[in-house]
RNA sequence: GGCCCAUUGGUCAAGCGGUUAAGACACCGCCCUUUCACGGCGGUAACGGGAGUUCGAUUCUCCCAUGGGUCACCA
């Protein structure tokens, strides 16, 4: 058969069959129910929130199924790959907790038995295959070049046909095999392409986040094997994840429109088709319109982002399955004390929209979880973040280990913790004033809103000298600050004050408010107890100076 | 432009033929309180538009509008 001869021309050394490698990898044992699933990104730069979010859902699919999770490295595109990127997902993905059982685990190694799990290292396969619909008439080379294509394309256009190499524009499509094989064998540059069955039935088909769902079928003689010899996004995903036995596709929504020519190439190829699931994309709000998040555009597109601001992983983690399913916060609240990884992720629970990436709510969820964190997981995770990030408070919050330790357990045991910070990077602005390095340096001094500076003055000069460090506990402190308050005309019961304001200066707050300013140059701090007891007599006393000479 | 997907308050979203249309975040107010917080209670605020189907549509169908995606030898 002369199709025969023109794949051996095309592919001559290839020698295998699709059957050898169909049989190389069989398919896995699994239990009842298990899900194979994946993710596979190009390495072509920096991580992406989207690609977590991503990775996360097909890894908890698989988790929750017992099933397989693997890492396939799409790099088909040499132009585009960076240097270390492979390396770089793989740390990032670990770091959000999210591990693969299969799939590459460096820039040339991997583990599992259905590799390699890296595109531009399976180049005999796609070959193969693509030999074998050569050989069946259901591929052929094209010779038509880029410039021809593009003038195709602008004709197309402006005719209003639709654009593309198919049908009667797909010029090499019915080219005789032996006018092909003269023009290989002259050296004229090609490429293949599949052979269209060009159907003109509707396709049905059920998607597991969109639903049902129905288009036309695929026309296109679309490129398989570029000029390189390596497949396109197309051709390496349907033989890939045939092979690796792929039970569930879930890729981002972008990917819909292109189905139609996976599905053909599946029926092809003879090759077993998996399930789908389409994600959302991830939106932002761009003035009065939603867009997709954009590397250039939006920081918190990276992943580098969280990092930088110092959120948890975890949090980040929760507010994405957030996004995932909506129910989780319920789940949340109804299971405080699990782990995210009990949450039964549902794919047909996930909005069919895309969600807007909300940093405020993550800001919501990441202070309530650390707010449930002990003082040492505060303190631990701060001072780790720290070290990268802002190698300064990393050396102080080293020096003063007991302080601020204890500063991050004010309130903690209570039923209601306090929810200060959502991000390690608001630590500092928020604790500076522990350390004489930055309090002096402050300028800026607030005040409540019914005291003024010279009030404030007059009320420290008075407190400074009945001032007692040693109390042995918040309450009593603060009953002695009462008893002050009211030696000096100021009120300490609320009521009484409402009842007849006239006759205080002010009230209890006003004092407690002078203090705080004198201490710390805030309004808003913790627990002014404890602060002080940080601090140390000396400090305070010498604070409480510096405030009135000012 | 063709094809595909989507459309409930500012945001995330429940709802799947009959509801006073949940809840969370944000915002506002009140309360609690020994300071700061936390918390509690309450409030403002929504079914894109138009035709059908139906006794009855946020829910079903169609059309339109809007938003998004896609139409590469990129993934």
């Amino acid at each position: 058969m002369s199709y025969e001869k023109l794949a051996n021309i095309i592919f001559k050394d290839i020698d295998k069959t699709p059957e050898y490698f169909i049989n190389k990898y069989p398919k896995r044992t699994l239990p009842e129910g298990a899900e194979v699933t994946r993710y596979a990104p190009s390495p072509t730069g920096f991580q992406h929130i989207g690609g977590v979010f991503a990775a996360l859902v097909a890894q908890r699919v698989a988790a929750l199924s017992n099933g397989i999770f693997f890492l396939r490295i799409e790099d088909t595109d040499q132009k585009r790959e960076v240097p270390g990127a492979i390396l770089d997902t793989i740390s990032t993905m670990n770091k959000y907790g999210i591990d693969f059982n299969e799939g590459q685990t460096s820039d040339h190694d991997y583990k599992g038995n259905y590799g390699p799990y890296k595109q531009s290292e399976r180049k005999e396969i796609y070959q193969t295959f693509a030999k074998d619909l050569i050989r069946q008439g259901k591929a052929y080379p094209c010779f038509a070049t880029p410039e021809e294509l593009e003038e195709l394309r602008n004709w197309q256009i402006e005719q209003k046909i639709t654009p593309g190499y198919y049908g009667q524009y797909a010029k090499f499509r019915d080219l005789p095999v032996d006018q092909a094989i003269e023009k290989i064998e002259f050296g004229l540059p090609y490429i293949i392409r599949l052979k269209s069955s060009n159907s003109p039935e509707r396709i049905h088909f059920t998607d597991l986040i969109k639903g049902e769902t129905s288009f036309p079928a695929n026309n296109q003689d679309v490129v398989i094997i570029k000029q390189d010899g390596l497949p396109t996004y197309h051709f390496a995903h349907v033989i890939d994840d045939a092979l690796m036995h792929t039970t569930l596709v879930s890729r981002g929504e972008e990917w819909l429109s292109s189905l139609p020519i996976h599905l053909e190439l599946f029926e092809k190829l003879q090759l077993p088709q998996p399930k789908y699931a389409h994600i959302p994309t991830i939106m932002k709000m761009d003035g009065k319109s939603k867009r997709k998040l954009s590397k250039r555009k939006d920081p918190e597109s990276a992943v580098t982002y969280y990092d930088d601001e110092g959120y948890p992983v975890d949090c980040v983690i929760e507010y994405l399955l957030n996004l995932v399913n909506s129910n989780y916060e319920t789940w949340r609240e109804e299971n405080k004390d699990k782990s995210y990884l009990d949450f039964p992720v549902a794919l047909n629970k996930m909005s069919k929209s895309g969600a807007l990436f909300d940093i405020i709510k993550l800001d919501d969820v990441s202070r309530d979880i650390i707010s449930r964190m002990t003082k040492d997981q505060v303190y631990n995770l701060y001072l780790e973040w720290a070290k990268s990030h802002d190698l300064e408070m990393h050396n102080l919050a080293l020096a003063k280990f007991e302080g601020l330790r204890e500063f991050f357990n004010i309130d903690k045991d209570t039923p209601k913790p306090r929810k200060d910070f959502a991000k390690w990077i608001e630590v500092k602005p928020k604790i500076v004033y522990l350390f004489n390095e930055f309090f002096d340096e402050e300028s800026d001094i607030e005040l409540p809103k019914s005291v003024s500076l010279d009030q404030a003055k007059e009320i420290i000069a008075e407190y400074k000298k009945v001032y007692v460090h040693s109390h042995s506990s918040q309450e009593e402190w603060f009953n002695h600050l009462k008893d002050f308050a009211a030696s000096i005309g100021y009120c300490s019961n609320k009521k009484e004050y409402k009842k007849d304001p006239e006759k205080y200066k002010g009230m209890i707050q006003d004092v407690a408010g002078a203090v705080r300013v004198a201490l710390t140059h805030r309004i808003n701090t913790p627990d002014l107890f404890v602060i002080m007891q940080i601090l140390g007599e000396s400090e305070v006393l010498s604070r409480f100076n510096r405030f009135i000479n000012n």
